[in-house]
DNA sequence: CCCATAAATAACTAACAAGTTACTTTGCGC
DNA sequence: GCGCAAAGTAACTTGTTAGTTATTTATGGG
């Protein structure tokens, strides 16, 4: 019973299930940090506390992996994105909720962002062959579609506007913030990373498509 | 005097100006098209003809040669934002072509962005170092200051937007629809790469800043 | 015209990274 | 309590990659 009584080699449990999500989190965090090209199979496995031969063993290569890792991003993402309910708010109010749940939901899930960047690096190749992605669309897009119509007909809405563009509008005001939060408090030498910057760009998203949509007269 | 007559070794001419502007030419192709990590060095000298310890003569090593692309392509955009030319109009016209002129920008320099989401990857690791950075902040912001304060005193625009906050609502407006057209592309199967689609996002992005920026009253 | 020097090259090295082989350990059905 | 299949491990292979060494080639000033 030496000193360092703690430095057992200590083997891994048998556990198939735990050991796969272990896995697949450490991927995850990996390919977050890294990106694809920069994500080591062998740092994976070993933040995954499991030997690189099971992660081949479980998942395939590393190709496999990512592409994994990827799926269950967009589910879990889309999953998160139900949680909003707009239904008996009147328009206006409905609307900036949900410029700010999104704006929020970006803030809550970096790791989503900088998944999603990696990928387009990737022109979209893992994304392309992933025959039930588009089964994962946002479920924004329908609620924003409701919405629209909800508010032409009560007037105070203009007419005209498409879900998506509206949708790629709602997501780029929030995700460009995100993403390039690090380059933009260089160039702008202004600390976007914190809170108070952050409320400022979570109320100037707001105000920007609440007062596009706004009727003029 | 062999059929294959063209299979000369051929050396590559001394011209060290050349050279060098070949290297960097072909580094920014490499570092555009793979990002950091998936960039290699060795296909770099190959892309620019040039023997690989010249690369690493002239330019250090691919840690420096990346940096180098990188202040580089940030000079050449902020240049190219100098062209714009919104001083007459009225402000309602200014800022469409103001934004216009954004999204043409970025869609005539896909590579830029590129760039600039590989170094966000790497959290600004490289340009934080760069220490004349600061001063190659967008021309765009003044422009936008000017314009924002114009159009107040006219009353034509609502008071109280900060020129930053717009300027990021302006680039991302564009920015999200061009670094992500390939994801979004799959997930909501329409071709956000076609003319016709750009030209909607592009009228689109217009509406929204104008519409937003300009007084109910 | 010649030679010092900068430009350019090919071949090499040492480290690394994805993927594999051959093995040990453990739990469960009988 | 045993044997066998699944879970887990260590060490290796093979190809790649950033960076170097040793060398050849051109050119312009004297």
């Amino acid at each position: 019973m030496g000193v360092a009584e703690s430095q057992k080699p200590k083997r891994r449990e048998r556990n198939p299930e735990a050991t796969k999500r272990d896995i697949l989190q450490a991927a995850r965090e990996e390919f977050v940090e890294f990106g694809y090209d920069g994500a080591r199979v062998d740092r994976i496995s070993e933040r995954a506390g499991a030997n690189k031969r099971l992660l081949y063993h479980y998942v395939g290569n590393k190709d496999a992996l990512y592409a994994r890792v990827l799926f269950d991003a967009y589910k879990q993402i889309r999953e998160g994105e139900r949680a909003l309910q707009i239904d008996e708010l009147p328009p206006a109010e409905a609307m900036a909720k949900l410029v700010g749940f999104t704006f929020d939901h970006f803030r809550a899930n970096p790791w989503f962002i900088r998944l999603l960047a990696t990928e387009n690096i990737l022109r979209a190749s893992f994304v392309r062959d992933m025959p039930d992605l588009k089964a994962l669309h946002s479920p924004l897009i329908e609620q924003i579609r409701d919405l629209l119509e909800r508010g032409e007909t009560a007037g105070v809405f203009r007419s005209g506007v498409d879900p998506v563009q509206l949708y790629v509008t709602i997501a780029g005001l929030s995700y460009f913030y995100f993403s390039n939060l690090h380059t933009l408090s260089v160039v702008f030498d202004r600390p976007f990373g914190d809170d108070g910057v952050m409320a400022e760009r979570r109320a100037h998203a707001i105000s920007v498509v609440v007062g596009f949509l706004k009727r003029t007269k």
